[in-house]
DNA sequence: CCCTGATTCGC
DNA sequence: GCGAATCAGG
């Protein structure tokens, strides 16, 4: 891969954004972080923080790139209500680079459910949520990898909202804990609608 | 050990 | 210009 126009915008892009070298390669593909970080260099865009004379392209999230666009939240599954296929095969899991309001958090622990279907192995689930969520890492936004879990903890609107960061799963977004519950197979649904076939 | 960016230097 | 290897650090 070479530094086409568009790549080295998106480069730009991204680091505007702060996202990581490595987070940039991935993303970009074909390159490692070494090159992101050499072409950076290169570039004269080193320093992050400080704008320099032009002005920078600080789109807060700009929908031009699908693939840029692609910065899901990854916990934008609703856990232990349905698995999230994604996880299965993905290529890209870019990591919330950027402020992740619409995170459905995995219901407060405190708060009642949905009432109507309190399933007893939903129940179970959601006592073991807290028991995952004491032993949390509890690790800010930007301390997330792709080696933590990503399970978001709280409110992202209130204080102490973080997420899971225990060990994650090899190739999947959260720990063995919470991948438990949020890849909770279609199980326990007796409820064979027969329109369903 | 995981990760970060910075620098060097042969290509 | 490029980026792997290396360095320096969290």
């Amino acid at each position: 891969m070479s530094w086409t126009d568009e790549r080295v915008e998106k480069l730009k892009e991204f680091w505007a954004e702060g996202m990581s070298a490595s987070q940039i390669a991935k993303q970009l593909g074909g390159v490692t972080r070494n090159a992101v970080i050499g072409k950076v260099h290169r570039l004269g865009l080193s320093h992050r923080g400080s704008n320099d004379g032009a002005r920078t392209a600080e789109e807060p999230a700009a929908a031009a790139e699908p693939e840029a666009a692609a910065v899901e939240a990854p916990a934008a599954e609703a856990p232990a209500a349905q698995p999230a296929p994604e996880a299965a095969a993905e290529p890209a899991a870019p990591e919330p680079a950027e402020p992740v309001r619409a995170v459905p958090v995995p219901r407060d622990p405190t708060q009642p459910r949905s009432p109507g279907l309190p399933t007893p192995e939903e129940e179970a689930a959601r006592v073991t949520l807290v028991e995952i969520e004491k032993m949390a890492r509890k690790l800010d936004l930007l301390e997330l990898t792709e080696r933590t879990c990503k399970w978001p903890i709280g409110d992202p609107a209130e204080d102490g909202f973080h997420f899971c960061g225990l060990p994650a799963v090899a190739g999947k977004p959260y720990c063995k804990h919470h991948v438990a519950v949020a890849f909770q197979p279609m199980s326990t649904r007796r409820d064979r609608s027969r329109a369903g076939r």
